[in-house]
DNA sequence: CCTAATCTCTTCCTCAGCGAAGAGAAATCT
DNA sequence: AGATTTCTCTTCGCTGAGGAAGAGATTAGG
């Protein structure tokens, strides 16, 4: 049931159903790859600069300008601007991103049923897991990042 | 440390460093959103024709064609011709993805070292969370996809 | 046997997104 | 204060992906 290779099946199973979940979402609200990429970069690094998220998209500042404001269109992000540096502007996450998370609320509302059937001792092994795994995630996708800055 | 609210925004962070990675993988081997989709869905359902590869994507017939041409030349699918139905063509996924299973690699080893610290029950817990959390993602985007076709 | 339906592929057009280069404003350094 | 650097934003041209319509080949049905 659970030998190595069907482990290794499984979970790339897994990880296929979750992307092919987040794509058809992103697609349904009308946002772009591009796009969908740079608000997961915002939620997880924080409000941060037109530069600095230029940066991390792989983007130059032409292109990154433009993805702002169809991010800032939609309702999903805002400008503000730096007291410290007056050339510099924050971009940061609105509170409430419209539509995206409804469209994403269904799934959520399955896999938190799910988590809810374990035992509190295995939902805090579950919930370590998600921890260390998106640790190494973000680590894992750093380093390709500096790959590609070669 | 596993309080509701706290597990919420661990697992929201679990999923964005997670689609983070796929987007910045596909990124660095030059596939595009859609043709990485087209991929996990290929992966998912097996085998099938052109037709139903658009259906699912949610192409017409002629991008459709153009994006099996894009996978076909960069060796990930293979167009086999149907024996019963000589008007169709199935479109198989090749036994060995080159570059993008190399650029994920790194993220996997770290996982699975993850996955091994954990003892056999523990193992087990998260195994039977991926199987039942694959099913519920595949659910909720086929929902997103019929309501899409509205 | 001949017509209608099905399936893939081709062609033409449109448009969104990216890169490069430069302009303008503000901070830093001498 | 003047010069340089650091930001963001704008403009231009280009590539590439998607939609619409139709052609060609094959199967199914009257």
């Amino acid at each position: 049931m659970s030998t190595p290779e069907n482990a290794g099946v499984a979970y790339r199973r897994y990880l296929s159903a979750l992307m092919l979940h987040g794509h058809a979402g992103a697609k349904a609200v009308g946002l772009g790859a591009t796009d969908l990429y740079a608000l997961n970069i915002l939620g997880l690094g924080g409000s941060m600069t037109p530069g600095e998220l230029g940066r991390r998209t792989g983007l130059t500042t032409g292109p990154t300008t433009r993805l702002i404001d169809r991010l800032e269109q939609a309702g999903y992000v805002r400008r503000v601007p730096d007291p410290d540096d007056r050339r510099k502007i924050i971009v940061e996450l609105v509170a409430r991103p419209t539509g995206l998370d409804e469209v994403l609320a269904p799934a959520r509302q399955k896999i938190g049923a799910i988590v809810q059937g374990y035992s509190p001792e295995q939902q805090a092994v579950l919930f370590d897991y998600f921890a260390r795994a998106a640790d190494a995630y973000l680590e894992a996708t750093t380093e390709l990042h500096d790959k590609r800055a070669l």
